[in-house]
DNA sequence: TCTAAATTCAGGGTTTTTCCTCTGCCGTAG
DNA sequence: CTACGGCAGAGGAAAAACCCTGAATTTAGA
């Protein structure tokens, strides 16, 4: 794959100064890499991009302003997808690691490992193209094993649901909402119903947390 | 203050590949700084300080497990005064730097600012003793100009009203509230009552996002 | 094309929430 | 002693939320 003798890399995280820190580290566990650029997020990164000079691999951090990892990850393999990303986040939930490696991502670090793993990461990535640890192919493996248990079923919404959904974290009452929403407070009634049935709530109060929980509404 | 040439540090960040990187990129801009130790939080700190050999400054993240930068920051005013704390996070809210103020840190710095800021910072406050931006001062004229608007005043609790609110964010209704308090529904409609009135907020789910907003309530 | 599922809405009921006013109790500052 | 503020609680009523069953329309699939 790497016809160079130097690797490859671009960095993509919002927080200079973890950048500059990354980058005078990986200068030191591993003097061949060489780095092509940085970028603050996904857009910046769009823009850096120069095709005909591509990193082998991209350190990418997930909670990014603008467009995060995932919208990232997603644009990289439809747009280049020879580029191996390599994810760096402290991100350490299950959900999060797994929709990652669904992506094809080439391993997932997270941001207090010790700095020779970053080397053997960046190492393992360039010869065999992948980097997995114990942390996290036990977490895919847990999540093969308790596929949707406990409420950490990932459900989907139709665009009214999700307006709903948004609109029902407020004070705005049900005939409100039904009004924001053109639509009869019955139908409403009838959003409410089914998916406080799909979501296992009871109340209000349950969709309102669950919708917290989940990212569903930005809560600041 | 400092009596050798060098200037003695030590971190205090969750984030290992932060650490190292800020350690590497340290030494970069500012050669005279001496790196006596490293700690995951704050309890960690407590472990590693030797009152024999304390740090002159000490450079610390907010969002840490087991006890964050402000519980750290309390313990280190009553118990080390004397060391100077550096705030590096990456949280820009305005309340948040301005808490961190009143506890006397020494200055504030985003985790996206250019390296060579942070040396200017740390030779500032081995110097002068402090180091605040232009940023940081405008978040507090900011917060004086505008002293409790717009739901930002930060309201004090009774342990009563405390649990409570703990009570509200879930799907027991009021009079499962009142039973778990050992209260008549009826004090709980004051509790309510009163709280709607002090927090602007007119329904349970106002009360419910006003906590999770506020990280009354652990959402996660 | 026929059927099944999803969407939108209605009627009518129960429960919960919300909002009043008003009553004691207790401590404490004047 | 007494006025005052804070806390715990009561009665009652209106509004909102919740929960059925049912029905027309539209959409999607076999």
């Amino acid at each position: 794959m790497n016809h160079h003798f130097a690797i490859d890399l671009a960095l993509v995280d919002d927080h200079k100064l973890f950048r500059k820190g990354l980058i005078t580290l990986i200068e030191h566990v591993n003097p061949k890499c060489k780095i092509l650029f940085e970028a603050d997020d996904g857009i910046d990164l769009q823009s850096k991009l120069n095709p005909k000079s591509l990193p082998e691999i991209l350190l990418m951090d997930i909670n990014m302003p603008r467009m995060n990892g995932f919208e990232t990850v997603k644009w990289l393999t439809e747009n280049y997808p020879s580029i191996k990303v390599l994810v760096v986040s402290m991100v350490e939930k299950e959900d999060t690691i797994v929709q990652m490696l669904k992506l094809g991502v080439r391993g997932y670090l997270c941001k207090d490992v010790e700095p020779h793993e970053l080397g053997e990461a960046l190492a393992s990535i360039a010869s065999k193209g992948y980097y997995y640890t114990d942390f996290v192919t036990g977490k895919l493996v847990h999540t093969l094993q308790n596929p949707d248990t406990s409420g950490a079923a990932h459900h989907r919404f139709s665009q009214h649901e999700m307006d709903f959904i948004k609109l029902a974290c407020s004070e705005l009452t049900y005939v409100q909402i039904a009004d924001k929403m053109c639509l009869s407070p019955k139908t409403i009634d009838g959003y409410r119903n089914s998916l406080f049935e799909k979501l296992e709530v009871k109340s209000r109060v349950g969709l309102v947390l669950y919708a917290v929980r989940n990212n569903l509404v930005s809560v600041e």
